[in-house]
DNA sequence: GAGTCCATGTCGTCC
DNA sequence: GGACGACGTGGACTC
């Protein structure tokens, strides 16, 4: 990794246009080739760049930064007022825990948090325009397709009533109802699944992480 | 500015749970508290991080980062390989063009792009579930919402749809028909508008732009 | 503050 | 490689 604080001027031509003008700036050139350049505030996100895979052509007050679509970053360079080089190695990478698939596997193990004598069918059921979450039969046998979002907004809501749309055009299947689960369901997320008889269901991840705990206590 | 080069581990508690082995990593820590911890690889995205407003604690071999939210990022440091300031000062900000809104204003001024003796009622014509990008009246006088995306994709069509339902409730406006108009349009974004009646037009950015040039030269 | 929607979104996954 | 959905989405704008 290449670190420079530099007094540059920066332009972006490519999916859009956008020019930077000339401020002190850190330009950051990754291993890959990527490109970074970051103002001292803002959020994680660079005032410009050029992601991977992408090539560097470096000349006095000028670096030309290309990918193979014609993207273009064209950086230049005022006055440098640092340069470092630094090796790294490769990252083990990051582990992550509490996202949505983790919700999916908790509830296909508890499906019974939905209602009494319910089961599974399978996860990731398929239809002709993407998976249902879960797939499930309630006590009476009938088919229930469920919706797992962390956070259950207006864009849930629409995608399981498409699938429920398809799903019901299937005799084998019809009639099936929806169940829209999530940790946190917006107001208006739940306005529109009630307005369309889809059951909402606020999830405990915690709940349901301990419920799994609890389980595993019995052996 | 401070850029530090480090062995180190990261370990965030917030919306998730996500872990970094140790590893060598830029620490970048901004004016304004906000911490970035990039690898020498990937793209602008951090591999973790924490955004302003957020305020760092730091003890020997650790650094706790911290918001208001509760949001924790730790990182503990083996060994320091580089440690430098700078100081940037405010950055003027970046210039961009060619994004949506620059889009609807070249065929707010072109509405007959879309048929001739078309008029414009207003941009941003307002609803209660948000704004129609382009309310317009065909050659006949009926009225058409206009949507318009730099990448037609399935959201939007959704989007479309929702603002017609409302629409085709107000009897001084019904029947009103849609446009989906995008400078791309995927497949299944297609296939769903034209099954709900609603036409789809790809749109030339540079063609919206030369008509306008063309405009101009008359004068 | 909540709701809505854009983004050079980026990123993973599945086909 | 393309399509699709999640994201610690972030950010801007409206009400």
């Amino acid at each position: 990794m290449r670190l420079v604080i530099a007094r540059c001027q920066v332009d972006y031509v490519g999916r859009l246009t956008a020019h930077l003008p000339m401020a002190q700036r850190l330009l950051m050139v990754k291993a890959d080739g990527s490109v970074l350049v970051h103002s001292d505030g803002g959020s994680y996100k660079p005032l410009n760049w050029m992601s991977p895979p992408c090539w560097l052509i470096e000349e006095p007050g000028t670096w030309v930064v290309q990918n193979k679509a014609g993207e273009k970053l064209v950086i230049s360079i005022e006055e440098v007022l640092h340069d470092s080089k630094h090796e790294l190695g490769v990252d083990p990478g990051l582990v992550k825990d509490g996202v949505e698939a983790h919700l999916q596997e908790l509830l296909a193990e508890h499906v019974t948090t939905l209602g009494e004598g319910w089961s599974l069918v399978r996860r990731e059921f398929p239809t002709a325009i993407g998976p249902v979450d879960l797939m499930c039969r309630d006590s009476g046998g009938a088919s229930v397709a469920v919706e797992i979002k962390r956070r259950g907004e207006i864009d849930g809501v629409e995608q399981l009533t498409r699938y429920l749309e398809l799903l019901n055009r299937d005799p084998l299947l019809a009639p099936v109802s929806g169940v829209f689960a999530a940790q946190l369901i917006k107001p208006q997320a739940r306005t529109l699944a009630e307005d369309r008889g889809i059951r909402c269901v606020v999830l405990d991840y915690d709940t349901l992480r301990g419920t799994e705990s609890d389980d595993l206590r019995l052996f």
